[in-house]
DNA sequence: AACCGCATTGTAAACGTATTCATTTTGAGT
DNA sequence: ACTCAAAATGAATACGTTTACAATGCGGTT
């Protein structure tokens, strides 16, 4: 409630004075700084927001927009950006697009109108053009999701060398007829895990049979379905890798419901080693994405941008890896 | 970057007008109307959130403080905040406090600057006579948590019923020996479902052992510890109430590391019914607690708070529900 | 004693909008 | 054609800051 005239007038000197307490106060006399502090505490006064805001043309908040709150893959890049926000003065604003790319559009007036410094996009559902036309005009940064061609900073894995990565782990465990479930094609992050996958297929010279690849949504339920499809054929895959954790579990759900065993019967692999991959039974073999230096990472990124500092280099891309559990293990057929 | 001056020059209209245009389109010719909002959509003009606050002292951001994004019991409460929040105008700020009351208490500043309208407590970190101080002069909600003896609007689920009837479930089942892993004592929501496992307890005339009942901090670590601890006694539980999810998952996981099976040996009750809940194995039997509704009626209780309309009930308790799976069943011994 | 330089403080303008009040325009009624 | 109310518009101000610029005072130098 109390604005900076109130103290002005409390502390017995101008506004202007107060101002200068709080911004730059080795240009004001160490006595009237104490005399003016003890009255900013009295009154217990904040400066408000929207007026310095509207003077200086800047603010402190970044906007975040996620495609699934729901999803604790996301949850803790999140936590790797609010980490180094704050260490820098920046709040986040956040936005769940519920995996509606309308409403993940819905979002970008809030950058027009200025109520955010910067962005970082943990979606791409945005058309390439649009997004690299907001890029053009304010801080923008991708994270985890990339859009090919665009030339905006980014941060993600390699989602082709990681999918790689897992489908050679299951061939060197012997496994030859591999099945894969994709998560949703409209998403490059999908389309890359499905290259790595045929890249690996290829370089071992194993045929991928059409009917054991299948598009998921990156849900549980798309998991146990597409897991059930793959197991009404009547020569079923010895190893499946599922582009997804989630979809992962459904797959080895699916495939105890019909009263086979993991890993012993069918291999299952997933991806993104979220918190409960650990914790299921059998424990998920996956690959494992850096979610918290991602959000860092793109954090650091964005306030480069925002504070106009030239970067030596603007796409990173962040080390995976395979973390081994007992979900899989060596062909017996 | 165009401001409501350049539109106003190129519509040949005072910027007043063009104002009207958009907060008040009653006062103004349609003619004018047409022509305004052409050459807005021409510049893709977008008024400043920050002078229009200033101006209105009011803005459209509110602040949500969660104990802990990564958990997902709260993403989904946070979706259903998000979900009315849009619908009004509003967007949301994120404050994790990623389980530290002083990250809490931080953001309470951003309150005071005026950078938010009102505040949703997803926390209970904070002393009670702080926050009731600042709920005195902002508009502050209280959801999941609750604090004893303040007259904060709360919305929140009735723990001590949902501990009650989650023990009475494991009694009428033939349980007797029935061990309790309880959330951090700090906790009101804690104390109260340890509350109610004792009311339950007691009300069937059966005695709780002091070491069956252990307390944790609502992690899988600390479930797979305390529940390791109770198999240590001589004479082990027949059934355990965890006092939410991710613990009852540690407590299952301890229990099949001893070579003991869930629930033939030892049926394990949880609390919130995550997610996962339905995804592990077995399937976890749980108090559900309404987490989406959780969010949006906190969410409208804040807007009426915001919007200074009188209330009827400030006050909300939503239902639980128990939701039967495979972790529990009649006690053999 | 006059002057200069420096440290400190104050005055006033600007940021972009909403709104009050005054002014102009319109149109209906005579 | 003239009047008058109503409708539409414009001019000017305020919101709470920051900051460029001006003003003041003080110590030391000449």
């Amino acid at each position: 409630m109390p604005g900076i005239k109130e103290v002005a007038k409390q502390a017995n000197v101008s506004i202007a004075t107060v101002s200068r307490v709080l911004s730059k106060p080795e240009t004001v006399a160490k006595e009237t700084i104490k005399k003016v502090l003890e009255v900013i505490e009295d009154l217990n006064y904040q400066p408000n927001a929207a007026a310095r805001q509207l003077r200086m043309s800047e603010t402190t908040t970044i906007l975040v927009v996620v495609p699934d709150i729901t999803n604790t893959f996301f949850s803790d890049v999140l936590r790797g950006i609010e980490f180094v926000a704050l260490e820098n003065g920046y709040q986040v604003l956040l936005g769940d697009a519920d995996n509606s790319a309308e409403r993940e559009k819905g979002y970008l007036s809030i950058l027009r109108q200025k109520k955010a410094a910067g962005m970082i996009l943990l979606t791409a559902g945005i058309e390439a053009d649009i997004v690299e036309e907001i890029a053009s005009e304010y801080p923008v940064v991708l994270a985890c999701e990339y859009l090919e061609g665009v030339n905006v900073p980014t941060v993600s894995i390699d989602n082709v060398s990681g999918a790689r990565k897992a489908t050679e782990y299951l061939i060197n465990l012997g496994h030859k007829r591999i099945g894969f479930i994709s998560g949703p094609m409209n998403s490059v992050l999908s389309r890359d895990r499905m290259k790595g996958f045929y890249q690996a297929m290829a370089q071992y010279n194993l045929k991928v049979e059409p009917e054991l690849v299948q598009e998921g949504n990156f849900s549980y339920k798309s998991g146990l379905n597409m897991m059930l499809k793959l197991l009404a054929y009547s020569h079923t895959p010895t190893a499946v890798f599922a582009a997804n954790d989630e979809m992962a579990f459904g797959a080895v759900n699916a495939i105890e419901r019909k009263g086979l065993s993991v890993p012993n019967d069918i291999s299952v692999i997933g991806f993104d080693n979220i918190k409960f991959s650990a914790i299921f039974k059998p424990g998920l073999t996956t690959i494992s994405q850096p979610t918290f230096d991602i959000g860092t990472k793109a954090m650091e990124l964005l306030i480069g941008l925002m504070t106009k500092q030239k970067m030596k280099k603007t796409q990173y891309i962040l080390e995976n890896k395979l973390v081994l559990r007992d979900s899989c293990c060596k062909c017996r057929h």
